[in-house]
DNA sequence: TCTTATT
């Protein structure tokens, strides 16, 4: 099949001739054989104590290759490469055989988890000389399979080296049937083309989109102008769509969106700031990621999105001064008054980190909740959080968030809720007129109280009733809530109508009123 | 209809 990818450099990469045998060894797939070299050899983890690399705090390893010569200086116009698509079993001294028959590494370096240590499954890989980076892209980029990989490996400059965002267009609507070259084809009178690459599904089906990226942004922009709605692909729903592609940051938050779809009693309200403060709310991600780690020692990753919701629903509730007493526990479990101990609550911040990962409790402290008190930052406070309490007030909304949802996202295990449980009467009382909102597209999950959840950081939520067909007991997807005040009603609105959860959109509106007789 | 990862 034809390649569409080039070289850094721009120019087209050759036409790949058969690996030398030697190297086709190391690989599985078509071709490969048994062999002795180390790449097949996979080591049992018990093997890698005896072999010692430094170890740096963040848990990175990497290995600075100093030859004989003493000099692994790397040349000004040296390429840093990512290489993909590394079976995880694989470390630095796995890996630098593989690299070496290419030139001298200046360095290389497994990616690992912040936090975790977890392979990533990929690396960066600098070599001393421009020239091996070239011949090394050249004899391996998607040419052979590493051991237990699905994909053929990736050598290609790293992001940090070209800055290809710009330039990268997301294609849509194409027809299933069409080919990287059919692709390549369409795009090619547009610029010189990098990377050509269409999405696939487990089975090889084109999904219908590809990605190619330009060698410019200008490139991209005039293929854009060109293509964008040209023409209809037979079998596709409506005509092609040609536009940039999501960035990361995009990407995090569309699948943040999935999550909360698939898992349905996620509150809204939590993400609500990525529209307006995605940036805040990344780097905040971030951090917060780091904590939930040092402080649970989760196998969280940041690449996560939970910690993050937690996060921006602390901001919602903390903005209205809910007070946690305010949140009616639906575990069934009840328990006795208690201050606010840090010994109670750990094993409530904790589980719900095990909720969403399927690991087993870890019971044990965590310092950070005491921070959140010991400042001062109650859950009570009426005043909008700075951006300097916010991590801390991160914690508060982690606990109240458990305190929603322990009896879908938790384990009950028995502990004592920080705060007695206050429950909320729930009659279907109406609030006065203007106060009682009509809602629709709710997830089918949710019910009463996920529909309570959702509405209370935006005031005193008086009744809240999600519909049920009575010959299934399924939702019906709507339902109503009611305040205690107009201005609650309308915040409300504004910011949940229209609020994506999943393939939806809630709809938020007021009720109607009683003797308005038009259906919804 | 937004990939398998990018310090």
């Amino acid at each position: 099949m034809a390649r569409f990818t080039q070289t850094e450099s721009g120019k087209p990469q050759q036409p790949q001739q058969p690996h030398p045998a030697h190297t086709s060894l190391l690989f599985t797939g078509p071709g490969a054989a048994p062999n002795q070299h180390p790449l097949l050899l996979i080591p049992h983890q018990h093997q890698y104590s005896q072999i010692t690399f430094p170890k740096p705090m963040n848990g990175s390893e990497s290995i600075s290759i100093h030859p004989e010569s003493g000099n692994n200086m790397k040349d000004q116009d040296a390429i840093k490469l990512f290489i993909g698509q590394i079976p995880r079993n694989l470390e630095e001294k796995d890996l630098k055989p593989l690299f070496e028959q290419f030139g001298k590494i200046h360095e290389l370096t497994v990616l690992k988890d912040r936090y975790t240590g977890m392979h990533k499954g990929c690396a960066f890989l600098t070599y001393c000389a421009r020239e091996s980076a070239i011949k090394a892209q050249n004899a391996l980029h998607e040419q052979k399979t590493l051991p237990g990989m699905t994909r053929p490996i990736q050598v290609k400059p790293a992001d940090s080296e070209s800055r290809g965002e710009d330039r990268k267009l997301f294609v849509g609507m194409l027809n299933k049937q069409q080919t990287e070259e059919d692709v390549y084809r369409l795009f090619e009178p547009y610029g010189v083309i990098e990377e050509c690459t269409v999405l696939r599904g487990p089975d090889g089906n084109s999904k219908g989109c590809a990605f190619v990226k330009f060698s410019t942004h200008v490139e991209a922009q005039s293929a854009i102008s060109a293509l964008h709605g040209s023409q209809t692909m037979p079998g596709a729903s409506s005509s092609l769509v040609v536009k940039f592609a999501d960035t990361d940051k995009e990407r995090t938050i569309r699948r943040m969106q999935q999550m909360v779809g698939q898992f349905g009693i996620f509150n809204p309200a939590i993400a609500l700031p990525f529209s307006t403060y995605s940036s805040y709310a990344n780097a905040l991600m971030q951090q917060q990621a780091a904590i939930m780690a040092a402080t649970h020692g989760s196998y969280m990753t940041p690449s996560v999105a939970f910690p993050t919701t937690q996060i921006h629903q602390v901001g919602a509730l903390s903005m209205n001064g809910l007070p946690p007493t305010s949140l009616t526990p639906v575990s069934g479990l009840s328990s006795p008054p208690t201050s606010i101990a840090t010994s109670a609550v750990p094993s409530i911040v904790t589980p719900i980190v095990n909720g969403f990962t399927g690991l087993p409790p870890q019971p044990n402290g965590h310092p950070a909740v005491e921070a959140v008190y010991a400042n001062g930052l109650s859950p009570y406070s009426g005043q909008s959080p700075t951006a300097a309490d916010t991590l801390q007030q991160a914690f508060t909304g982690v606990q109240q968030y458990t305190a929603i949802y322990p009896a879908t996202t938790l384990t009950p295990i028995g502990q004592a809720l920080p705060q007695p449980a206050q429950v909320i009467q729930q009659q279907q009382r109406e609030g006065p007129e203007g106060c009682n909102l009509f809602i629709y597209h709710l997830p089918q999950e949710f019910g009463d109280n996920e529909l309570m959840q959702t509405f209370l950081p935006f005031g005193t939520v008086i009744s809240s009733k999600v519909f049920m067909d009575r010959a299934t007991n399924q939702s019906k997807c709507f339902g109503f809530v009611s305040f205690d005040n107009p201005a609650s009603a309308q915040a409300a609105i504004q910011a949940m109508n229209g609020f994506q959860i999943g393939m939806k959109r809630l709809k938020v509106q007021l009720k109607r009123p009683k003797d308005a007789s038009r259906p919804y």
